[in-house]
DNA sequence: TCTTCCACGTT
DNA sequence: CAACGTGGAAG
C-alpha cells in the first residue's frame, strides 16, 4: 500500500534515507585535502569519515580520485584569481546517466561559506524550523534548456560523532544518535526546464531545519550537535526517462564547505559575529550589482528529441505510487537577468557578466530582516567531477522506496 | 552544557 | 496588525 504522508503530503517531505548506493564503497575515492590545516581539519576528518563510514552515512558513492581534475581549471584560475577553480573540496559530483555529465553546479557565495567553514559552520535548528544561514544557492549550467529537471536537496550525516562545544572549541563527545530518516526538500520551482534553472540563481533559502523528530511541516529533521552535509540532486524529469524508470537520470553535487554542525543556539561566538557582520554587509551594499561568472562553453545538444515533461499534479497531496507532486511555486518574477556570453565557441572557459536588478525574493537575507545583496562577484566556479556510476541506485528508485515503503 | 521560550523587529 | 523570524535570557 502506498504510504501517504498525511501531515506532510508534499513530495518534498517524503522521508528518505541518505542516498547510498548498493555498490561497494571506495574509501580511497576522496582525495586528500592539500589545504588541510587546523581550521579545516574538522571538515576533512568529516569527509574521511564519510569515506570510511559505510553506507549508513550514505553520501553517494564517491567518484574516483582522478576524476577531480578539470582540464580548464588552471586557465580559469589565471584569469580570475577570485575563482577557486582548484579547490580540492568541491563539489563532489556523481552522475548515473549520460546526459548529465555536462551539468555544472557552482556554489553561490562560496567565499562566505568558506569563511563560515573555517570557523566551523553552525546552523540553528528549532522546533518550528529555521532557515539556513548562509542560504544555499547555486548556479547551474549545462542543463538541456528544454528538458525538465527537478532540483532537490537533502542533508545527510557528516560523520558518526556527537559533538560538544566547550573551552571555545568543538570536540567529539560520543557516538552520533541514529540518523533520522532523511527528508528531501524539493525546490518549489520543480519541475522546470533547464532554461528556467539556468536563468538565475537557484535558491534553497526557504528550506528549514528542525530538531523536532515529529515535525509535521516537512522541514528537514536534524539532531543537535551533530555534523551534516547538504547535497544537491538534479533529477531529469522527462517521460521516457522519468520518475518511474529505474534509469532516472540524476546527478548529485556535494560542496564540502557547506557542511555544518546543527545547534539549537550558536555555540561559537565567532559564528554569531560572522553572521552579524555578513548581514550588515548585505544591508549596506547596493541594489544594483554586476557579477562575473566563468562558464565552460562546452554545452552540446545531444538530441533534438525533447521528451515531454512528466506531468506533476500540483496543489494536492499526492499518492506516491501514482505520481509525485511538488509544492506549487510562487510566481517567478520575469527574467531580469541578462547574460552576455562573450565567446561561446571557444573551448576555454569564458567570463561573462550578469547585471541584474535584485528580485524581490532576493532582497531579504535568511532572517527576512535586512536587505540582501551579494557583496561582490561571489559566484564561484567549483571544481567539477563527472563520472558514471551504473550501479548507483537511481534517485527515483531511492525516493520511491523511501517515500512509499512496501510499494516497491 | 544545551534547549526552550519569549520579547522584539520586520514584513 | 498579524505572521514570521531572530537572539538572548532563563531554566
Amino acid at each position: 500500500m502506498p504510504h501517504t504522508h498525511a501531515a506532510c503530503g508534499w513530495f518534498k517531505v517524503c522521508e528518505t534515507e541518505p542516498l547510498s548506493a548498493g555498490g561497494p564503497r571506495t574509501p580511497s575515492a576522496l582525495p586528500p585535502d592539500p589545504n588541510l590545516n587546523e581550521t579545516i581539519r574538522c571538515r576533512a576528518a568529516s569527509f574521511q569519515d564519510m569515506a570510511n563510514g559505510g553506507d549508513q552515512f550514505g553520501l553517494a558513492e564517491r567518484p574516483d580520485s582522478n576524476c577531480m581534475e578539470s582540464p580548464h581549471e588552471d586557465t580559469g584560475k589565471q584569469e580570475h584569481d577570485n575563482y577557486s577553480l582548484n579547490s580540492p573540496s568541491s563539489p563532489q559530483t556523481t552522475t548515473n546517466q549520460q546526459g548529465m555529465e555536462e551539468i555544472k553546479v557552482f556554489l553561490h557565495d562560496r567565499d562566505l561559506w568558506t569563511k563560515f567553514d573555517e570557523v566551523g559552520t553552525e546552523m540553528i535548528i528549532t522546533k518550528a524550523g529555521r532557515r539556513m544561514f548562509p542560504s544555499y544557492k547555486v548556479k547551474v549550467t549545462g542543463l538541456n534548456p528544454k528538458t525538465k529537471y527537478i532540483l532537490l536537496m537533502d542533508i545527510v550525516p557528516g560523520d558518526d560523532h556527537r559533538y560538544k562545544f566547550a573551552d571555545n572549541k568543538w570536540s567529539v563527545t560520543g557516538k552520533a544518535e541514529p540518523a533520522m530518516p532523511g527528508r528531501l526538500y524539493v525546490h518549489p520551482d520543480s519541475p522546470a526546464t533547464g532554461a528556467h534553472w539556468s536563468r538565475q540563481l537557484v535558491s534553497f533559502q526557504k528550506l528549514k531545519l528542525t530538531n523536532n523528530h515529529l515535525d509535521p511541516f516537512g522541514h528537514i529533521i536534524l539532531n543537535s550537535m551533530h555534523k551534516y552535509q547538504p547535497r544537491l540532486h538534479i533529477v531529469k524529469a522527462d517521460e521516457n526517462n522519468g520518475f518511474g524508470s529505474k534509469n532516472t537520470a540524476f546527478c548529485t553535487h556535494v560542496f564540502a564547505e557547506t557542511a555544518f554542525i546543527a545547534v539549537t543556539s550558536y555555540q561559537n561566538h565567532k559564528i554569531t559575529q560572522l553572521k552579524s557582520k555578513t548581514i550588515h554587509l548585505l544591508k549596506d551594499s547596493e541594489v544594483e550589482t554586476t557579477t562575473s561568472y566563468i562558464v565552460w562553453p562546452s554545452y552540446k545538444v545531444k538530441t533534438t528529441l525533447w521528451f515531454p515533461a512528466v506531468q506533476f499534479a500540483r496543489g494536492h497531496v499526492p499518492h506516491c505510487d501514482t505520481g509525485l507532486s511538488v509544492h506549487s511555486p510562487e510566481m517567478i518574477s520575469p527574467a531580469s537577468t541578462h547574460y552576455s556570453l562573450l565567446h561561446p565557441h571557444l573551448q576555454q572557459p569564458q567570463a561573462y557578466h550578469c547585471t541584474k536588478r535584485k528580485r524581490v525574493e532576493d532582497r531579504c537575507s535568511s532572517d527576512n530582516r535586512l536587505p540582501y545583496k551579494k557583496p561582490s562577484g561571489t559566484l564561484q566556479v567549483a571544481q567539477i567531477c563527472t563520472v558514471t556510476h551504473p550501479r548507483t541506485l537511481s534517485l527515483h528508485t531511492w525516493v520511491a522506496q523511501q517515500c512509499c515503503p512496501g510499494s516497491h
